[in-house]
DNA sequence: AACCAGGAGACAT
DNA sequence: ATGTCTCATGGT
């Protein structure tokens, strides 16, 4: 008779596993500039990156892919041209929010430890947990997990638990990804494993495909 | 034609 | 601390 105790995976075996299963659906995460990621990252919540980029190719081509630029754009100009990715009045006032943190903290960010770099991005109305955990990974550079829903099914259908908010299931596993060592290289790789994945499961109706190769 | 997408905030309980 | 509502557009 094999192991009656089920086998909990670690988190490099479930990187692994989807390195092996998810196909990659090329350039995950395209920015020309930090900023650009910041605008990204704002733009995305809730809603598909397909929308994202007519967004982002609007604002590119009134040069308001800068800092200076975007905060004197008038807010129903923003909301225009941001509309293919919905939500436009919210956002275009988060963007302008975020868009004053990033002239004010940028130059000294990289002298600041993730966590209180998290806190102060955490303080601008608009920048979520998610959103935050976007910023420090991609335009910051820092080895974070990012549990978005997707990632959420994905842990819980790999028998890690279950977390219903995002910060649940910060505090239960953080701990776990530090003890693995991920570089921020993996971490952005295995976010983006995971949405395609959770398109992936999406589809097939369910993880165990994914999760069993 | 409901339902969801690479969420967050405000407010009520 | 945990739900529910709203914000808005676009694709399946």
């Amino acid at each position: 008779m094999g192991k009656v105790t089920s086998e909990v995976p670690t988190f490099r075996e479930i990187y692994e596993t989807l390195e092996r299963s998810v196909q990659d659906a090329g350039k995950w995460w395209p920015a020309e500039t930090k900023f650009e990621i910041l605008v990204g990252a704002v733009l995305t919540q809730n809603t598909t990156w397909t929308s994202v980029e007519k967004s982002l190719e609007n604002l590119r081509v009134h040069d308001l892919l800068d800092p200076g630029n975007l905060l004197k754009s008038p807010q129903e100009t923003l909301e225009s041209l941001i509309k293919p990715s919905g939500f436009m009045r919210a956002k275009a006032g988060y963007l302008k929010n975020l868009t004053e943190w990033y002239k004010e903290n940028d130059a000294t960010a990289d002298a600041i430890d993730t966590q209180t770099l998290r806190a102060s991005l955490l303080n601008v109305k608009g920048i979520g947990q998610e959103t935050a955990d976007d910023i420090l990974l991609y335009a910051y550079l820092r080895p974070v997990f990012i549990y978005d829903t997707y990632g959420r099914r994905l842990l819980e259908a790999a028998g890690l638990g279950s977390f219903k908010t995002y910060d649940a299931a910060r505090n239960a596993l953080d701990e776990r990804v530090y003890e693995q060592g991920f570089t921020t290289e993996e971490l952005a790789r295995f976010h983006g494993l995971i949405v395609q994945a959770g398109k992936d499961a999406r589809r097939a109706g369910g993880w165990e495909g994914i999760l069993k190769a």
